[in-house]
Order: C-alpha cells, then sequence, then structure tokens
DNA sequence: GAACAGATTCCGCTCAGCGGAAGGGGTGGC
DNA sequence: GCCACCCCTTCCGCTGAGCGGAATCTGTTC
C-alpha cells in the first residue's frame, strides 16, 4: 500500500517529494541528494528547497546540507496520533516503566507495519531501534504480534506474505506464525523472543477501543534474560485496561483514521 | 520577530500558511476558519486542502473539519529538535522523573520565549500546561527564568518590556526579575512559585554545551506544597552535568540553529 | 590540472495555479 | 413555510509563477 513514487504534477506534490526525501536513515541530506531520491530535475529541487527554507520546513546545517526544520516538528505535534495518543497513553506507560525500568512503547496499525507512536526508555534500558515514527514489522516484534493477532483476514494474509527474516529466531514459516496469533488472541498477549533484534524481548498486549475493537499495542522490551515474564504480562494488562478506558471515555475510541 | 502574515507569492508560500492557521488551541479547524486564518481567498484555500490532503499533510476528520496529518508527524519527529536533543534527554529526566514523580521538562530559547521540545509525566503529577511545542513566558516559568539569566543582554532588554501577568505572584517589576536573574545565575537554579499557574512551582538548571554555553533548561513542576526544593535542585544539578556532558560529547553543543 | 560532483544563477516558454462567480446543502430564526 | 446565513464545492478563462536546460562556479579527488 502507499509508497508510489509521487508524480504528482502539482507544486505542492513536489514540495511533499523533497520532503518525503528525508527519513530516518536520511535525516541529513545535500541538495543532490534531494533531487535524486525525490526524482525531481536538479533545478527544480534546489529552488523548492530554498522556498522550504524561508518557510522554516527545512533548515540549512553548517556543513550545507539539508534538515526537516522545526516548523515542521511543532506542526507535527499537534497531529491526534501525538497530541491526543500520546498525551494519554504517556502517564499509564510511565507507571509500567517504573515498575519495570525497561523500554515501553506503544504502536498502531500502519499498512502491514505496526507505527511506534511513543517510546521511553531510561539510561539503564535496552538501546532499542523502536524509536517513536519507527515502523516495526508485524511478524517479528511484540506489538506487530498484538495487531496481527486481532487483525483482518486481510491484513494477516497479506503480513504472512512478506515474512522478513531479521535473527535466527526469527519466525518466517507462515503455519507457526498462525498457530501464534491463534494463542495471543486467546491469552491476551505476545512474546517475541530476539526475532527482530539479537538480546531483546518483547512483551505486548492489545489496547482496546469502542466495541472492544482493539485499536493499539502497548508493550515492553526487555532483556532476553530477564526473569517473570508473568509478572510483567500482569502490569501491562493492568495499564493497558485503564489505557483503553481512559481512551473510550476520551472519544479516541477509533484511531483507525488516525494514520 | 516573525510571525509576519506571510503574503508570500509562491505556492509553497500559501500552502504553510494554510498549515500555519494550526496551533495548539486551533487544532481543528473548518476550511472557511482555514481560509480566514491564513488570509487566503476561500477558494483557493479549498484547493491546496484538498492538496494538503491527498500528500497527507492534512486529515479530515469524521465532522468535516481538518488537522495536521500524520505525514506531518511522521516528518517531525525527524528533526533535530526531537531526534537528536529530545532521545539524548529523555533517559536523564526518566532518572529525575523516578525520583520526583513530579513533570519534567527540558526546552530552549525560541525568539523571547522557552520552547518546551519534551515533557515526561506520570498519572499522578500535575496537570500542566506546558506540553511540548508550548512556548512559555520567560520571565515566569522556572526554564524561562533560566535561560533568561543566562542570556544576552538583548534577550533580557527585550523579556523585561513584555512581562505579562498571569497570576497574583508573577513578576512584573522588572527591577525586582533583574536581581533575581542575578541570584539564578550565581547559584545555578531557578524557582518559580505560582507564577505561571496557581498551584504549580517551579524548579530548574541550565544545560551546558560548547564553551559552557547555556544551551537548554531543564526543570520540574511540582505542587507548591512540595516538601524539599533543595534535594530537588540538587537531583536536577546531577542530572544536568551527565546531560551536558553527552550532549557535547555527542557532538550537539550548539543548539541555537535548531529552532 | 583534469575530471568529477555538487551548488548556484540565468532566462524564455507555458501550463499550473488563481480566484470571482455561481450553485448546493444544512441550520436557525420567526 | 421562507428567508438569511454560513459553509462547502464546482466551473472556467486569464496570466504570471513555476519550470528546467544550459552555463557557471566551487570544492574535492586521483
Amino acid at each position: 500500500m502507499s509508497e508510489q513514487p509521487n508524480d504528482s504534477k502539482s507544486v505542492t506534490g513536489r514540495a511533499f517529494a523533497v520532503l518525503n526525501a528525508f527519513d530516518a536513515g536520511h535525516r541529513h541530506q545535500t541538495l543532490a541528494s534531494l533531487s535524486r531520491r525525490s526524482g525531481l530535475p536538479l533545478t527544480t529541487t534546489h529552488r523548492l528547497v530554498n522556498e522550504l527554507v524561508t518557510q522554516g520546513a527545512l533548515m540549512r546545517t553548517a556543513d550545507g546540507s539539508y534538515e526537516i526544520g522545526s516548523k515542521i516538528w511543532r506542526l507535527g505535534i499537534l497531529a491526534s496520533l501525538h497530541s491526543d495518543l500520546r498525551e494519554i497513553a504517556l502517564p499509564y506507560m510511565e507507571d509500567i516503566y517504573q515498575l519495570a525500568n525497561d523500554a515501553v512503547q506503544i504502536g498502531v496499525l500502519d499498512g502491514i507495519r505496526c507505527l511506534i507512536v511513543e517510546r521511553i526508555a531510561g539510561s539503564r534500558t535496552l538501546e532499542v531501534v523502536s524509536k517513536p515514527g519507527a515502523r516495526l514489522p508485524l511478524h517479528a516484534s511484540g506489538v506487530g504480534k498484538v495487531l496481527l493477532a486481532n487483525g483482518s483476514k486481510e491484513l494477516q494474509q497479506a503480513a504472512l506474505e512478506s515474512m522478513e527474516k531479521f535473527t535466527g529466531s526469527t519466525i518466517t514459516d507462515a503455519e507457526v506464525l498462525k498457530k501464534q496469533l491463534v494463542a495471543i488472541k486467546s491469552q491476551g498477549f505476545a512474546h517475541s523472543q530476539e526475532e527482530l533484534a539479537i538480546g531483546a524481548t518483547s512483551l505486548a498486549v492489545p489496547i482496546f477501543g469502542y466495541g472492544n475493537k482493539v485499536i493499539a499495542a502497548l508493550g515492553i522490551v526487555t532483556p532476553v534474560a530477564n526473569r517473570d515474564i508473568e509478572r510483567m504480562v500482569s502490569v501491562l494488562k493492568v495499564s493497558a485496561a485503564a489505557l483503553s478506558r481512559k481512551l473510550v471515555i476520551n472519544g479516541m475510541g477509533d484511531l483507525s483514521q488516525l494514520v
């Protein structure tokens, strides 16, 4: 889904083609790189970039390359994903962190990925790949599995067809995963052991919205060595129940259009 | 500074005029409202908004109004303010939160305001005004005072000329504030007692970058009733020292161009 | 010092963007 | 019921903002 090269004829389309050239792996880029990645002629890119800089959407760094400007950041935090979901979830995530001292994350479904909306971590937590904005694979992460297990038949179909292998433990056999998904749905939590990154275990539980529909997943990432999975699952479940209630009360029981 | 109505003739200028019509107090807007606030003709706004929606920059909600879309959010978290400063500061803020259980915030100078870059809060902390993206007045907040006390003569000049009154305790006498600023600079921390909001005390300390220049302020917001200010200041100072070092090591010793 | 890659300036062509006008749809007033 | 009001949407002919190839400049590499 999506990810077409954006052949839009409109100026805004081109401007966003330039902005879209930025991602987590390409936060700083030269003019030429932006031109290449956006597919726009160099001159056109040059003009657009200059305009975006005057608008504050881009910034030119000391070394002459460009990065996303603070204007975009300031606009971005007005998005519901951040301003509503994050603001409501953060206190609950904080409570979990107090007990676990492990990275805590919350994610929603985005295509066939799990979009990490927020994550908190202290100085003693594992170095985790999944910063906010990251899009984790559904089959290899705790939060992803929760969303997948509670997702539609079509979603499962699509996800099971593209199971990339990340570590030796990553599940790539569709049948094995299907069995797991059934268990996850009935037990109410998912467990992923070094399936995305070596040394990291992740646990996750569903967040419910209107009509008990699963709208998000709440999880922690802990060292593999971790002692009591049982206890952590309980903590997650309690927090998830409270958060689910709070979201519904605040009219956020349907996040599906947010992404 | 800034905040001119953006009379730009360019399409990108107009597009951003529309986006700029959004702020913390106007997160959901109708087409007509966007037209009014951006100063663009209704028809033009209509066309631009449609284009922005197809780009994912805006979203249309169920009730027909518009809000910032997740595309902008995803781009925004790539900005250095978030991705670099926040990512580095968060673990230290988390540590402080563990000890204090009060809202913890970090801010940088933005014009004659203190831009809150990140804030964490649990379910038991005070309801605080200052979410990320908020721009607090320099004279009435802990973090603001720290930045002001360590700021240039011109900054102090400008800030002292516009001291809005928020509560009965807000300092509006320039001479009184000047004395405080001197004390703040020598003692290394600022204290604001119900000067911005009733019931809230805020404490803040400076974060140092290259050449011991103050580049940010780290603070907590705690109930006025709070017992040991002394201890909290110590905790803040220790964390601030560690964070300062870490920022310099990571090449973030100069944040001045980030905003 | 030649070759290359990136950044910038210039400029004439043209089509995307413009916005007034007109019309549709919903709500409240009396 | 009818009018008044406000918001949204569609239509369409004019025009200048945007376009991008070519040329130039700058810095780096071999």
